[in-house]
DNA sequence: TGTACATCAGTGAACGCGCGTTCACTGATGTAC
DNA sequence: TGTACATCAGTGAACGCGCGTTCACTGATGTAC
């Protein structure tokens, strides 16, 4: 009764693991103290307890504690991608229409967003990749890759891609415009949840938001030629 | 010789100091810290160590770590107001000129985006404040204040203000449109700073920041009724 | 102007804590012949 | 099919480290009468 193992199985002392189940299970585990506590509070210690291991087993599959933080850090940032995708998914209307495709983009927009305010931790931490490691080196960015790259900044230029074919955006206005755009979305998550504006009421956040997408929309409505409506 | 005091003076053991020195000096240190390791570094018995005083002493002008650290922050973002109010200050032409509050309202993006790229540390500090702590409790936001409000918010809010004088900008528009432009900025200085963003180069980023600042402007010029130039 | 006392701002020593990491080890799994 | 051996993936014990914080103290400064 003191030892907490989940099966009663009769050959105990050492229980079997699958393989690769200790390294998963270390990852879910600091994605699970990220989520709580953000970067920081994934401690290689903590992981190692949680999935039942002595500290130094870890070493056999991180080369350090910053190599664990990585791993956590890209897992932290596909889960963004992921929500991402979903609610993109969830808009109806055919590729290349005008109305689907800004609809699409403002999904994006608000997934982001939702994932900065659902789950602080982990956006903190998708976004606090150790020093030494690279963000272009994600390990799901193979070369011959079938699947489309789910990155955001992948997403978000595939939804203005879809704006230019819908004629919406100039292509010659299209070239690095994602990068003002990730921005500002980028910016307002930060400011509101760990920033100077985190105190503000649901309300208000919900009035910033409004008022940042339509903010980039202005934007894009410029660079197509549009006036004020 | 083994003593490092810089006074020679005969009645050593105990050195005078002119009262609050040792305050000050613990948060000239912090921040000393604080521009090279960022928030993280901002270790109390460093700080202490610097100034040339016993750790528990901190203990005297700081209730803890955090207070300490609290008001490293408040004075990190004073050098980023600071920053920008001199930047402002170098655009000529009077107020009300539409020409010049263009320009002041740009230099009070590029001043943060230069402070963020120069000082990274002390930029991530000035946003890392203590989550006990609160913004609004700014040390020098006293009430009956004659001098005018240094944050950058409160500097963007009157770059605005002298842009709707100016009659560039709509007053209708006009309401909490800092906080999408303020996102803006700040999403650009975390992506390129310690974010997905951070191995562009300096070729790279001087386009990324002009870019945004453009980006920027088109939405301002959209709300004020404007077309593609 | 002098004395008594309270407050202030430092010292010195010590605490427990939890961390990342290294070492030598051992049993289980996979592989070659 | 069986045996010999290398590799893999865990254990157990220990390390040094530096941190934030607390305690009891002492000398210097300021204040009341």
């Amino acid at each position: 009764m003191t030892d907490g193992r989940a099966t009663a199985d009769a050959t105990a002392a050492r229980p079997k693991r699958p393989r690769g189940a200790v390294r998963e299970g270390l990852i879910a585990a600091g994605l699970e103290l990220a989520r709580t506590g953000g970067p920081d509070a994934v401690v290689l210690r903590e992981a190692t307890r949680i999935v039942g291991v002595v500290p130094n087993a870890a070493y056999r599959h991180f080369a350090d504690r910053d190599a664990l933080l990585a791993a956590v850090c890209y897992a932290a940032m596909n889960q963004l991608g992921d929500r991402m995708a979903a609610e993109v998914a969830r808009v109806r209307g055919e590729y290349g229409d005008p109305d689907a495709a800004a609809h699409r983009l403002r999904a994006i927009g608000t997934a982001y967003l939702r994932f900065a305010h659902e789950e602080p931790g982990l956006f903190a931490t998708a976004h606090a990749l150790p020093g030494q490691h690279t963000y272009n080196a994600a390990p799901n960015a193979n070369a011959d890759n079938a699947e489309p790259d789910r990155t955001p900044k992948a997403q978000l230029g595939a939804a203005l891609d879809e704006l230019v074919d819908a004629g919406v955006l100039d292509p010659h206005s299209r070239a690095g415009i994602e990068f003002p755009i990730w921005s500002t979305v980028h910016g307002l998550a930060v400011l509101t949840g760990e920033g100077p504006l985190r105190e503000i009421s649901d309300a208000e956040l919900q009035d910033l938001e409004n008022l940042t997408l339509d903010f980039i929309g202005n934007s894009i409505a410029f660079l197509s030629g549009g006036a004020e409506p």
